[in-house]
DNA sequence: CAGAAGTTTCAGAAGAAATTGAAAACATCG
DNA sequence: CGATGTTTTCAATTTCTTCTGAAACTTCTG
């Protein structure tokens, strides 16, 4: 049988799992949740609790708040099978979906509350230099606020045109600028088109 | 004297001070460093040290590995001042030079790594694909991991030209697609030119 | 409705990361 | 060279996050 064909697919599952989680934790998302993803993506059929739990070695508690953390990321969905009651989770296949779920839930969550702690803070002291700008402190302190505000504004408005319903941009922009496909002559045995496989139903 | 308005002043930095810092946690950097970076931005003049120290509440240490992390993210840089032996340090004041900077460290630091390690995985299991194409399992698989690594390049292709030496090119796209500026009708008293100061001298 | 199968919650335990503080190393000056 | 002021290092400690496991809860089935 194919028995050390599955041996080195799994090795090879489990170190992408691993690599995943380890980027994962740089970019403070909690590893378990990093390697549940990873394990559902590389995997790519769907698996219930029991067989994330047994396959990472994690508790029954762990394993459902990662579940449950990546279904409100929307990056995973949640698949019923005929007959059995069990739920069963599957990862969007895509990735410039799966980039863009995380550039929006990202923006949201960070950039967006930073943005009005950014005005808030402008106004303690905006008034005063807009009646009598006297003191240069003042106004330059409130310069650098602005340049900031209106940067985060602009991220705010590119990224929202990448993530919009209709919104390929970024990655129409990668095709037409020429960054996508064959690059640096790097051995790559099959699968042309493999950044967005046509095989794939859009998550949701 | 401007007691009150540097009363203000004081409560507005230590607010974004507060907010920067939160946001870095977020993003995998230490709470501590990006509150170094928050003052040292929003303050504008050069800090040593001690004046971090005793602002932020911090121990030396903390402080000196702070400000040296920052140094080697090349978004602050020491500077000295004649007949003091003290170093002092400033950071970029140019938002999106300082961006630049932090997209191409987290590539260099994260991305290009697991690039590799995306490599090595494939190598474990392709060989026996390309000789003989039979189990569908691992073929799936690899189609994965091409699909995540074609996207890793790609992505490594476009954040390189946005951080080359002449290449302001997400800026000047931002520009071109009209994302920069009087966008929404927030008031906003000053600096029409905020987001490019032309003051910039590269870091580094 | 009772029982079975599955999922979620949460207090405490374990683990990881950040921080301190004091000693060591370093640099500059007279 | 030794005195003096500055920066770096690192083991111990504190703080924060994540994980566990068992109980509570929900949903389905006969």
């Amino acid at each position: 049988m194919a028995n050390v064909e599955t041996k080195q697919l799994t090795e090879a599952q489990d170190r992408f799992v691993a690599a995943w989680g380890k980027m994962g934790t740089a970019w403070g998302i909690s590893r378990t949740m990093a390697e549940v993803h990873a394990l559902l993506y590389i995997t790519g059929e769907p698996l219930c609790t029991d067989d994330v739990m047994e396959r990472l070695q994690i508790s029954r508690g762990n394993a459902s708040m990662s579940l449950r953390a990546l279904l409100e990321w929307g990056i995973v969905e949640r698949v019923h099978r005929r007959g059995d009651r069990k739920e069963y989770f599957q990862a969007e296949q895509d990735v410039w979906v799966l980039f863009r779920a995380i550039v929006r839930e990202r923006m949201k969550r960070e950039v967006d509350p930073m943005r009005a702690s950014l005005y808030e803070i402008r106004d303690l002291t905006e008034d005063r230099v807009s009646k009598d700008a006297k003191d240069p402190a003042l106004v330059a302190h409130n310069k650098r606020l602005d340049s900031m505000l209106e940067f985060l504004e602009t991220m705010e408005k590119m990224s929202a045109s990448f993530v919009s319903p209709a919104g390929r941009g970024l990655q129409a922009a990668a095709k037409i600028l020429g960054f996508v496909g064959g690059g640096r002559a790097e051995p790559r045995p099959s699968s042309p088109g493999g950044s967005t496989p046509d095989s794939e139903r859009e998550a949701g």
